[in-house]
RNA sequence: GGCCCGUUCGUCUAUCGGUUAGGACACCAGGUUUUCAACCUGUAAAGAGGGGUUCGACUCCCCUACGGGCUGCCA
């Protein structure tokens, strides 16, 4: 019944998201909204974005907002203003009446209770439970007035063809779908209209979305078909999974891409992991935004559902983090912590932190991790040194960093310098370099995981430095003081 | 119930009829090492099951099993 038209031909790239606004940015809508501006930016395309908003008992202003924070957050930008679906509806209206002076809608007069009724004694007896409107071939003269719902007059034979570019060419029976209501008797139309008659004002020309709508897209197909519009190119890409395979939920934890975001996981690394999830290019895993503005395509996707796995997510974060220029490092640092409400940096732990960047973006998978990584240099004097650390100061270490401070004062103060002098009074003691260096960590970090001692001396400064080694001494003095 | 989609190591995946089925994450065993992270080396690990088609199937077809989706005046 629908031949297989090219529909790839020229025309140019529009693609968009359309999220419903009645909740949390879902990650998976995240990653379809990826894999649009992918493909649309990937080829000079325009990318939009439509809040569908038609059903008013459930769409919130803080969801929408929360949609658009997500978007950016991950650096999606759309083009034009959001398009609000509620605000469209007059346009959804003309059009279900303008397919029913073309015959190809009608009126339906029949109630939700009656409905109901045959669809209830449908199912008790096992037969189809597809709805067929007794006003589907009614004299118009004869209609009553009364609440009526426009429906599809949709082909009760033949078949719809989906040539879906992920999923392949899906064969759908007419027989198997009903008359689908497109405008509801209070004048609203329902979501199969207004997906149909935006995207076709939109001009999107590739509808990428998840494979929950592959069955829809047949009904949705037919309305394109009544109307003589073009078909955009269909994408159906496969859901995202939770670990253990079952759709993703709130019991598998963050299901909102503002969860990731408190997380501190880097959007960089987000959208190399999420463009990953369901997609790939050969064995490439670890790209930047532009080699996958690059390289993303439909044939890319995969078919099967995608289960999410943080342990890989934490690696690719971690190389993004680590790969990343400390500047702009430093930047996107500052704009998690104002995002996640934490306290902004000083002028001088600015400058610190951006000193000490090269030490510490190796070690962190996260943001949450790198400002943990940082505590040292975060802290004020005197270092409170944590229960485990504390347990470095030793008698012995006491002595060790009490000969060793004043000798500081007048060392050379670069890190091969410090290490052949510390490495020195070590060994001049018998000991092994990690025999020093857990008190001088205790001393410098108060912490026992950290970056490493040299390291942070050098941040530090000498003067700080060798201060938190005479702080060390003096508490421990007055603990054992009676 | 009906219809539609899916199924390669634990996970993400490569392969587009001919490979010792490759890579990555995780795991395990070593190495490096001042903690952590990183890094290096190595081990183990997969075509859901059954039928076809073919000289030859992970790859094409069918059936079954399992998973998912749709079946609303929700989106």
């Amino acid at each position: 019944m629908y031949p297989d038209v090219d529909t790839t031909r020229e025309r140019p790239v529009v693609t968009r998201i359309a999220p419903s606004p009645t909740g949390t940015m879902h990650i998976g809508t995240a990653r379809t909204a990826l894999f649009n501006w992918l493909y649309a930016r990937g080829r000079g395309g325009r990318f939009l974005l439509r809040i569908e908003d038609t059903d008013r008992a459930r769409s919130t202003p803080e969801a929408t907002s929360a949609i658009l924070r997500g978007l950016r957050w991950l650096g999606l930008d759309w083009d034009g203003d959001a398009v609000s679906q509620f605000d469209r509806r007059h346009r959804h209206a003309e059009v279900a009446h303008e397919m029913l002076t073309r015959g190809s809608a009608y009126k339906c007069f029949s109630t939700q209770e009656e409905i109901e009724a045959f669809r209830a004694a449908a199912e008790a007896e096992k037969r189809s439970s597809l709805f067929r409107s007794p006003w589907r071939d009614a004299d118009p003269a004869t209609h009553p007035d009364a609440p009526f719902v426009i429906r599809m007059r949709a082909p009760l034979d033949g078949q719809t063809i989906i040539n879906d570019h992920v999923q392949g060419r899906v064969t759908i029976r007419n027989e198997t779908l009903d008359d689908m209501v497109v405008l509801r008797s209070d004048g609203t139309p329902t979501y199969m209209l207004a997906v149909v008659v935006d995207d076709h004002d939109m001009e999107v020309s590739h509808v990428i979305r998840g494979d929950d709508h592959l069955n829809n897209a047949a009904r949705q197909q037919m309305v394109y078909d009544a109307m003589g519009w073009a078909l955009p190119v269909w994408a159906h890409i496969p859901l995202i999974f939770g670990p253990d395979g079952k759709k993703l939920s709130k019991r598998h934890g963050a299901t909102g891409v503002e969860e990731y975001q408190a997380m501190g996981y880097p959007a960089a690394g987000m959208r190399n992991y999420l463009t990953r999830l369901g997609w790939s290019h050969g064995d490439d895993e670890l790209f930047s935004t532009q080699k996958a503005l690059a390289w993303f395509d439909l044939s890319g996707i995969g078919r099967a559902p995608a289960r999410l796995d943080f342990k890989k997510l934490d690696s690719i974060c971690g190389r993004h983090i680590a790969a990343m220029d400390d500047a702009a490092l430093l930047h996107e640092l500052e704009a998690f912590l104002a995002a996640t409400g934490r306290p902004a940096l000083t002028p001088a732990t600015r400058e610190a932190m951006l000193s000490a960047m090269y030490c510490l973006k190796d070690r962190a998978k996260t943001y949450v991790e790198l400002i943990d990584m940082a505590h040292f240099l975060l802290v004020a004097r005197p270092v409170l040194p944590d229960g485990a650390s504390a347990s470095a100061l030793t008698p012995d270490a006491l002595t060790m960093l009490a000969e060793l401070t004043p000798r500081l004062q007048n060392a050379s103060w670069t890190k091969a310098d410090l290490e052949a002098f510390l490495t020195d009074v070590a060994t001049a003691r018998g000991l092994g370099f990690g025999k020093l260096a857990a008190p001088l960590r205790t001393a410098l970090a108060g912490r026992t995981v950290s970056p490493s001692v040299y390291d942070m001396m050098l941040v530090l400064g000498r003067d700080e430095s060798v201060a938190r080694l005479l702080d060390a001494g003096d508490a421990a003095r007055i603990r054992s003081e009676p």
